[in-house]
DNA sequence: TATGAATGAGAATTCATTCAT
DNA sequence: AATGAATGAATTCTCATTCAT
């Protein structure tokens, strides 16, 4: 009884779903090996069935990293939207942007790996659109938090924003590169030296 | 005979011999495409040969893409090991590590690209060995800077070297990947406002 | 609530059993499509099941094109059977054979157009040995009435009464191409004229 | 010598190319089992060549089936054109439409035989637009001979052109399912039979 | 140097069918 | 009767590489 009661639950997305499981076990690959990379036969085999098998939840490889970015994009951009509606002034938000973000490498490693290595590729394909779509929304974000950090001269005002914006949005998201989930480091941690660093620089004044 | 006379030029080393011209279409590509979604077809495709033609020239794909990075590589690290053995201190040569890394961005856009994609699947191809080398050399050598700087008082002794150099590394580096040569801002300008974030900060005090 | 009744009453054979529907499911878009590209994933999909519960109703997917084509192919053998053993004379014989024709088309169109479009790929299968044998039966019929109006003077001697069959079934049946029941000619009109024409010549004399 | 001059001829287009012997190839099979039915396995198999093989001849399969109706769409257009522009009345042109396609059903059994099978399935693909267009210019010449041949009397006016097109184009083309060159009957006798009923009806008057 | 033809290994995808529940 | 998950064989296509000419 309790065994079917736990099934039921898996079945209806309780826990986790057949479905969920294959995209978690293909996030876990694409992260490792890239998308183009891993074959459909690996996934499969990571789940211990046939290739074709996979055919029966999703109607292709594309739609597979379809489904993983888009989710994770989503809940990121819920996460952002609160910040930027709901702070404390530009500093408050900044450092929330920043911290938020390594925290979502730390929840969600394989898909910020998995967009950090193909977005580039994924763009052009009319499916992927929306990567584009956030990716513009997230840049407004945070140049609207950098703006409104200058005007109200908490950041320095010699500082182009699209580039101050660039740099940290690279810094922090390629991150995801070397972070280590238990490591040495938490990710507290890091986020807390590169804040440091950001604001208040590496030279000793 | 204009033409022939024009290709007989280059063949014998005149500019540039078919061979270099050949690499350069491939860095491009590998750039633009990805090394994996390039094929030699794409390759000999752009040179105006058939593929099977490639292989007079390279031995395999992989010698193309090896002969593309361990040239690149091998000036990067003589540019960086001059800077090392010769400065006017570690503020001095952490900038001109900087400068020079955004040089190198400008004047090997494919390459930087190429190596910044693809490191990650390339490691483990026993040929490409000397990638990981190159990587622990260029490392040792920006955090023999730091620390020199952190000892001597110049930069703040709160941050942990390896952290901070991953940072400046990633966020240098990833540049590639919206640095348009001939765009709005120059290349000496994003090194210098880089610098200016990462050596005073973002706050304004 | 009212659904249900409804379902139940069709069940229980009332107007259709759901093994009928899905054997006009089935004839529809086998006929639309083609036997070999319509999967039983469509099939279910239009009968708003999951492709392997069809397997409750048929045992395999060829049983269900043989199933919507034997009954087809019996009742035509019945029609044709009974204008042969009684007519008014080859001519009489030979109208009717044309109309039921017609009428066979409009009344299965989807059948008639699976049998014309499929008979060739089927045959040698064993299982649809009875498709060659009705082809024969329906020959011997026509070619009978034909030879018969020959020898009565009725018809012209100068053909080959061989031929002529194979123009007339090809003209009929080919039909089904282009009839739409309900469109601007009716199937009756399209008898008449093809009567004409057969009959009486194109000519004007 | 000799062997080598005949090589040059047949690679230059001469005899027969390598691609023109694997379109031919492809013809066949695409006639005898139906385009879907035809494996680009096959189609390797009686060339003596890897399925892969074929891909450095066409990009695709449905590039093949298309190289190969393209061809002989076109040949049949010249053929019709030529034919409705120069003859001697309708009476004539009709004939000469008549026996100009069966003539290439002598000539183009399989290429004739594909199109039959497969206009139905191909319309639709952008690719195979032009089967449409063909279809409408051969309809128009052969409608606008039998409208003529109305409007002089040579033909029946009480027939629906339209109608009687239909017929014709069918019957005519219909006779590539049965039609085996070199048997007993001559291709020039069915067309002569054909014209014979079609004008002067099978009525003995 | 280059062509043209081919290999061979493997990729993604399709699909009829099975079966425990 | 129906679901949901899977099989397994086949299919189209890709691509680095080879090699005789």
């Amino acid at each position: 009884m309790a065994q079917k009661t736990e099934q039921a639950r898996a079945k209806h997305g309780g826990i986790q779903s057949r479905r969920a499981e294959l995209l978690e076990i293909s996030a876990r690959l694409f992260a490792e090996q890239g998308v183009r990379a891993t074959t459909v036969r690996h996934i499969a085999d990571a789940a211990g069935i046939l290739s074709g098998s996979l055919y029966h939840h999703f109607s292709s490889k594309e739609a597979i990293v379809d489904e993983v970015l888009r989710g994770f994009l989503d809940g990121l951009f819920a996460t952002y939207d609160d910040i930027v509606r709901n702070n404390d002034g530009p500093r408050d938000a900044l450092e929330r942007l920043v911290r938020a973000s390594f925290q979502a490498i730390h929840d969600s490693r394989d898909q910020v790996a998995i967009y950090q290595d193909e977005v580039k590729h994924l763009q052009g394909i009319s499916r992927f659109d929306y990567l584009e779509q956030r990716n513009r929304e997230f840049r407004d974000m945070w140049i609207e938090v950098l703006e409104a950090g200058q005007a109200s001269g908490v950041f320095r005002a010699d500082l182009d924003p699209n580039l101050t914006y660039r740099f940290m949005r690279d810094t922090v998201w390629v991150a995801v590169r070397w972070y280590r989930p238990g490591g040495k480091v938490s990710q507290e941690e890091i986020a807390d030296q590169y804040l440091r660093i950001v604001l208040d620089g590496l030279a000793d004044d």
